[in-house]
DNA sequence: CTAAACCTTCAACCTACTGGAAGGTCAAGC
DNA sequence: GCTTGACCTTCCAGTAGGTTGAAGGTTTAG
């Protein structure tokens, strides 16, 4: 199949797809007489793998491990396990941090009182050298 | 004072407040009869406001108007306050989002039991075409 | 006098794509 | 046979928010 039809039938963009070919993620196609990429089955298999682990987050160098280690049905999974547990880490750390962030921009938010930016306790807070970015409603 | 200093009081990277004037975020300083960059006071104000902005992620498209205003005393600071209430909604989206990833992520490092990749759990459900990424543990 | 620690500009690199230009190929309709 | 439009190809540039490095000028301490 060309690589139109391999995007439609995975959920992926054309050039996303050259993309990961130029990137080294996807093996060479074999082309057509004419120059065109031609796709088979187990390209569906490797692209619908590939997106969903980027649903997921993952990051292209971490994914080029986890399509080799996908090809090789022999291999021990112990090293895909690990990057998956890696990246549900990461996911809760960053949800963490935002949750902090989220705190720090909701005490902001409540604390405008006034009309001009020179009274304004949010611009006060912020701009404020000697002191914590924590405002004093 | 010279641009480390600068760096150093705001805890800015000199590198990074160079970008900054590139891109327009500040403006071009006045600079000491051997070429150097030249600052003063004010300048460490508005540097600090920027590194609170960028800690609270404000993009710098927005940095930029916000800038403008917080140098404006006389401007009303409602637009201010829409940038800052802005941030905390697109802050929950993230948040809310980053949850549902995570709950994917821990459905799947909840579920291999297996040895090898043929056999392998999370490897089957990220490569399964037809079905949702929902792994049957 | 020299070495280190600054400062300057400019260019390239990072992630993960996306968009566009310029040109080749193919199938349908007239 | 010709045209039109939908594909396909490659390559180049741009996105955010910087970081890194090269190549060179200036200042200061010993």
């Amino acid at each position: 199949m060309k690589i139109n039809e391999l995007a439609e039938r995975t959920g992926m963009a054309s050039k996303t797809i050259r993309y990961y070919e130029d990137i080294g993620l996807l093996p060479k196609p074999h082309r057509s007489p004419n120059g065109y990429r031609d796709y088979g089955e187990s390209d569906v298999e490797r692209m619908v793998f590939i997106r969903r682990c980027r649903e997921l987050q993952i990051p292209l160098f971490e994914l080029k491990v986890l399509v080799r280690l996908q090809m090789d049905k022999q291999a021990p999974c112990g090293e895909i396990d690990q990057i998956i547990r890696d990246q549900l880490e990461k996911i809760r750390s960053t949800i963490q941090e935002l949750m902090r962030l989220e705190e720090s921009l909701n005490e902001l938010a409540q604390c405008c009182r006034y009309d001009t930016v020179s009274e304004c306790r949010i611009v006060r807070t912020l701009t404020d050298c000697g002191k914590q970015a924590k405002p004093d409603c």
